[in-house]
DNA sequence: TTTTGTGAAACGCTTCACAGCG
DNA sequence: CGCTGTGAAGCGTTTCACAAAA
């Protein structure tokens, strides 16, 4: 057996942030940057940033810092993105249209290259020249352009039923928008994006007269 | 002085569901639910559900439940939900157009009053029957209409800006669509929606072949 | 009996502080 | 010196387990 570090998942949410810190660093030019420099250009410490860099062994050099295009690297192949992927779409209202006109999901290698909808309105219909089939045509499709992931943009009541005919279908990884937990099996990853949610504890804070900032994503 | 409580950081997301869910309870004609009850619609356990409701005193009773009305009722006061927000979108790409089309924002009570962006092709346009104002317009109909939550949805590059601009207009919370860490004083509240984020999160899980899912909204 | 509210224990993450390397 | 990597301390949240209320 080998000694798996398990990493932390808040340390997870802040390898991208570092991932895309660095990118920016590396096209313009820099060839290292210190911890210190990295958190505080993300509003963290140092010690944060070490600690979460730390656990893919000595990737620093004392007195120098971090070679960045050595760290980009390293950052692209950690989080699986020194790969493309394909997703599939289902849902093709406001929130599916947007997110296929959306350029930095290509930009960033991820590919909707399949598109699904239940209503016979939106079925055969183009949005950004990509076709939009019934789910009669999801496993099918799912196979063929080797699909792992999944965006959910389907009304809440509809969220649950989709998200099982897209694991039946192959899919192992669901990026869902509705409003709604969803029920997977063990072997299914979700990430969550809930705009309703995020604009409640936005509420929240500022009825509380809440200060400071409160960043998130998914969780 | 007063005994003021505090409630952690993770207690107000899940108080969002909380009073999502007993929303639907409410409407479906319930009049009590257990904290196990509760916590098994949202993945949670009941002492989980109950140190959260315990926040607020003596809510619930033993060997009963909550009272479903008063629990509702109370969680709607405590995030600021007893009242109309309303709110000025800026940037009418993708997504600040599929934010303007979507329903659930209204429903809820939280309604876009005022568009704006930076571009004149965009300027003078209607959306939903919303027309988009150029950037001067913004401390005027801010306050005219009470504006008290910005919605930012413009590119990263410019969010910085806009966000300054919406500050200096009155605003004091900020939902930011844009994949960029905003600065802004102690007195300003920010909740972040990062798509690329989370998409990344979900990738990284799959590659990584880690089971379970992992939601979140903003951090 | 059922179910709440809550101290106490357990857990996980962050911050501190410093030895050691370049 | 500057900066990393890291054990240890600190802090905040979750889980446990149980006395008390209906």
């Amino acid at each position: 057996m080998e000694a798996k570090p398990k990493i932390p998942r808040p340390t997870v949410k802040r390898l991208s942030l570092y991932l895309r810190e660095v990118g920016l660093l590396a096209a313009a030019g820099r060839r290292t940057v210190s911890s210190k420099q990295l958190g505080s250009a993300l509003g963290l410490t140092g010690a944060q940033v070490r600690k979460d860099l730390a656990f893919f062994g000595q990737l620093g050099h004392p007195g120098i810092g971090y070679e960045i295009t050595r760290l980009h690297a390293h950052l692209r192949q950690v989080l699986g993105r020194d790969r493309t992927w394909n997703a599939a779409l289902v849902g093709v209202g406001n929130i599916g249209r947007a997110l296929l006109a959306y350029q930095r999901f290509a930009q960033e290698d991820f590919h909707i290259t399949a598109v699904f909808d239940s209503s016979d309105r939106a079925i055969g219909q183009e949005y950004g020249g990509r076709a939009v089939h019934g789910m009669d045509d999801m496993p099918a499709l799912v196979r063929q352009h080797e699909i792992k992931l999944g965006i959910l943009a389907v009304p809440a009541d509809s969220a649950q039923h989709v998200a099982d005919l897209l694991i039946e279908a192959g899919v192992t990884g669901i990026l869902n928008f509705a409003p709604r937990r969803l029920d997977v099996g063990d072997t299914i990853s979700v990430t969550s994006v809930d705009f309703t949610l995020a604009l409640e504890q936005l509420a929240f804070q500022v009825s509380a007269g809440l200060t400071g900032s409160f960043v998130d994503t998914n969780d």
